[in-house]
DNA sequence: TTGCAATTGTTATAATTTTCACATAATATA
DNA sequence: TATATTATGTGAAAATTATAACAATTGCAA
């Protein structure tokens, strides 16, 4: 298999160029240029024919792209031609809004379980869901071919959950604790850190302060 | 002021290093070197010194960094030596979830009011605020010195809500809508972006199925 | 048909970012 | 005091990523 190494922040855009495709669908919009993305999303025509070169031509002189047909490219790139069974671990403010917000389904995401190890939390509802006790954990990860597992739980809980999803096969992991987590070279994580965005700003801001001095 | 263009990764990483540190001053380390760091969060050791050299010159050769000392420079390079009043809008699962959270104050943010434009979701209390009509934003933004705006409604008002917080003063937004935003160059803003990080992941997930055929 | 306008795919160039290697400085030891 | 050890700061090299430019292709109109 012959393919390109393809950066991170192509992978980024694609997502992005996905979903402005997955709107200019359901507005009716059928065709669409590279300028007309780049303008939508906010980077270059250039940087959009170059990322979808990564994985094909998908376009036609002259004309540009078939919306549907682009959209479907970038899906099944993305690996979005499936649906993904998801685990959430930590039913507290957070997974809990992660597992009502109807966000994930839109793209093939699937909250199959939702743990905790607090005993006042297990038995609880969340949406359709029953907050399972942390032991269940391998089971069901098994049973439901939970592929992708979340993490929400508190700081210091946070490399112990890691460890035990690993266990239970679980291929992938999505991290809200602001934590650098250890995991098997074969497991893909990424974290969301809103610390680090944040502090992106105020960094920012704090630059132009300086500058205006 | 001659400052050099810091690369935004550079940024990323400096607020990694920065809550690392936190963990060792709270452990009661004292003196760490550029390859301890380099091991706790994931990144190259030259990439810690490389990072650093961009501020200045914190450490010492052939001992390392004071642990509180290059602390506290990060905190205040990250913008972190002051508090930041942050407004959240849109008191919805993710708004509550957020504003609740203590996360925030830890490091200088704190949430100063919270607003959204359903009458039912006015007046409601979370944590100790009060749901605040959207009408008020542009009032309050100005009295409470509110610098960053957090938008956290439906995907189809959040432009509609950046136009409000741009004209009420807020300088910099953390959008967690996944849509691109239009903002005037001078306001900074971020998004946090759940699904694209998850696509990552599917995509690595799917390259790797694919490599092994 | 032929020429023109539009727009892609791709090659070349530029810019940015990371890695490497080592001179430099501090500390400890004999 | 000389020597060995440790670990920073930095300039040069390598790798990666983005931008720019343009040849190739398509559709349309004259
Ligand atoms: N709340 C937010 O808006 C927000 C935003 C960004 C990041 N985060 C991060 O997300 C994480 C969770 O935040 P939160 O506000 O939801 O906290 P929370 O305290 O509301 O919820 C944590 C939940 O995890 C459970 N838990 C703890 N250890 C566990 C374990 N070993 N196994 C199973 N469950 C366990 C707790 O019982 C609790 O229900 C934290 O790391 C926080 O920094 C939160
Ligand atoms: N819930 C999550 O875990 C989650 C995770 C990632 C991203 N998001 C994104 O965050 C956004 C909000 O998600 P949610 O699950 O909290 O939705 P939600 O429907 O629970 O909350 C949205 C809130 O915004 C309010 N609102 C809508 N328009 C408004 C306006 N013009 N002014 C003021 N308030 C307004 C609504 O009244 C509602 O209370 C969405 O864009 C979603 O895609 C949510």
């Amino acid at each position: 298999m012959k393919t390109l190494r393809v950066p991170e922040a192509t992978v980024t855009r694609m997502s992005i160029y996905s979903r402005f495709l997955e709107r200019l669908d359901r507005n009716g919009i059928t065709t669409i240029s590279s300028n007309e993305i780049a303008d939508g999303v906010g980077v270059s025509p250039a940087q959009v024919r170059k990322d979808l070169a990564y994985f094909g031509e998908f376009g036609t002189r002259g004309v540009g792209y078939n919306v549907q047909t682009l959209l479907k490219y970038t899906l099944r790139i993305l690996g979005l031609d499936q649906t993904w069974q998801l685990a959430i671990v930590g039913a507290g403010n957070l997974g809990q809004a992660l597992t009502t917000s109807r966000g994930f389904n839109a793209r093939g995401f699937h909250v199959a379980c939702v743990f905790d190890h607090d005993t006042r939390r297990v038995g609880q509802r969340i949406g359709q869901l029953l907050v399972q006790p942390l032991g269940q954990l391998p089971e069901l990860a098994q049973k439901e071919n939970i592929r992708i597992g979340v993490i929400t739980v508190n700081n210091s809980m946070a490399q112990e959950v890691a460890n035990i999803m690993v266990q239970s096969g679980v291929q992938a992991i999505l991290n809200f604790a602001p934590i650098t987590l250890r995991v098997p070279a074969n497991i893909e994580i990424r974290n969301v850190d809103l610390s680090i965005t944040l502090e992106l700003l105020t960094f920012n801001l704090g630059l132009k302060a300086a500058q205006s001095l």
